[in-house]
DNA sequence: CGCTTCTTTGACGAGCCTCAAACTGAGTGG
DNA sequence: CCACTCAGTTTGAGGCTCGTCAAAGAAGCG
């Protein structure tokens, strides 16, 4: 269970990696062979193995290439704080800090990519296109920690679910998970009241009323957005500058 | 109003600059020139002015000598959050997007030191020691946006504001302003009620709650923590890891 | 002194939490 | 194939926290 490095037959393709990346900015042919051939250097997690521990210093940096996981935080008394979700396509432990600032835990199974191959080549400066990339997935990350934000301090139970599915369908579009309204979400609602700042009861009772004005739907793992534009008028939620706004 | 370059007589001393820096990693004597000579060059606002504009290309970066700020997004209906208060020694601009992230507000009047040249050296590799404390203190104020995430997700009013007075009380320490029980709070209690995703109101009566437990005192501006250790516990607060943690 | 801004207080209601229990569905083992 | 278990979801009841509205004090400032 413990994150030991079993190199294994790649079982779910790269593509989301490449297809975040080249949504962040346009990325070379050699670019896209190194990304490949750290694709081929998998590892495999169980749901609840602790990739990063808060505190602890960074291992190894990887791609996710398939499976959610989590950067949170646990209180003394058993409370936890979801930051964000890590999606196929997401980076982990990227961060500079040497000791993390976060734990980074599996959600469900979880297919990652070793990407230090691709760091020391951005690190040499063999890489400039993935460098550009990846420098602007980290204010990407960042954008959305603020977002997050803006829904715990700001956002009622209602506005915060619809917000938290727009963004969720959104950055899963982009990896070519689900399309414009339907995408998967493999969470218990226990994960999401840690997230958003609820009880499991209270974000039991918001999906039920989304369901109610057909706003959304939701069974088995599968989300579909009924709305998407009146969401995104509750929510008021706006659609991220991932191309724009980053030079 | 608007943020034009004026160039003043230094009106406050330079020293909480040094100060947050020394706390973060020792810092040689010709570092300390260099930031003696970044904070002749001054610049003064007044209450209010945006010296960061959300979404903006960031023009100059500073680090802040004497006054309050703070990192904020403003809704479109009116509503704000509050990210993190910037105080004296602290640095505004520092932040790698090509593109402000949040906007920077002064809440008091504001002394500024440009720190450009600063920044220069640092990049020209003329000055390692400054370097890695400016990016432990990027780590640094990652961390208080992760700690306040938490107060918003996780925590009661009470417990909030009792977090927060001991982090502003903390950090405040670090930059000689006040000792280990008073320090100054130049803050009215909308902005702590934006900050903390609280109402005026509710942050008032929390504020009443803590006077009326003898655990404060607050008046004009400056505010006393008559019992820090039974605020820690009823915050869940531990004091921050500047110099451990951070390689 | 009169203005504005900020703080304080009361009354009321809505939102959200807690406790508790029933229900569902997916294994798992007899 | 059928209990049985266990994790997750759903529902109800009740109460506390917190927000809103409103208005009265207090404090700074020209």
């Amino acid at each position: 269970m413990a994150g030991r490095f079993k190199p294994r037959l790649a079982v779910w393709p790269i593509e989301p990696v490449l297809k975040r990346l080249r949504a962040l900015t346009s990325i070379s042919e050699s670019d896209e062979v190194l990304i490949r051939e750290a694709g081929e250097r998998r590892e495999q997690h169980g749901p609840g193995e602790e990739l990063i521990v808060e505190g602890q210093p960074i291992r190894r940096r990887r791609f996710v290439v398939a499976g959610w996981a989590a950067c949170q935080r646990m209180l003394p008394d058993g409370r936890r704080q979801i930051f964000r979700f890590v999606l196929p396509g997401d980076t982990i432990g990227f961060q500079d800090a040497p000791h993390a600032l976060w734990s980074v835990v599996a959600l469900t199974a979880l297919e990652t990519a070793d990407s230090e191959s691709v760091l020391a080549a951005t690190a040499e400066d063999r890489a400039p296109g993935l460098a550009r990339a990846i420098a602007k997935g980290k204010i990407h990350d960042q954008q959305l920690l603020l977002d997050h934000m803006v829904r715990l301090g700001q956002q009622t139970a209602f506005e915060r679910v619809a917000h938290l599915l727009l963004e969720l369908q959104s950055r899963l579009e982009v990896v070519g998970l689900g399309d414009g309204r339907r995408f998967p979400l493999p969470l218990t609602q226990e994960v999401l009241a840690d997230a958003l700042g609820l009880s499991i009861v209270q974000v039991n009772r918001t999906l039920q009323q989304l369901r109610r004005e057909r706003l959304i739907e939701l069974r088995s793992g599968v989300a579909i957005l009924l709305q998407p534009e009146a969401l995104s008028g509750i929510a008021d939620y706006e659609p991220p500058r991932l191309v724009s706004g980053v030079r």
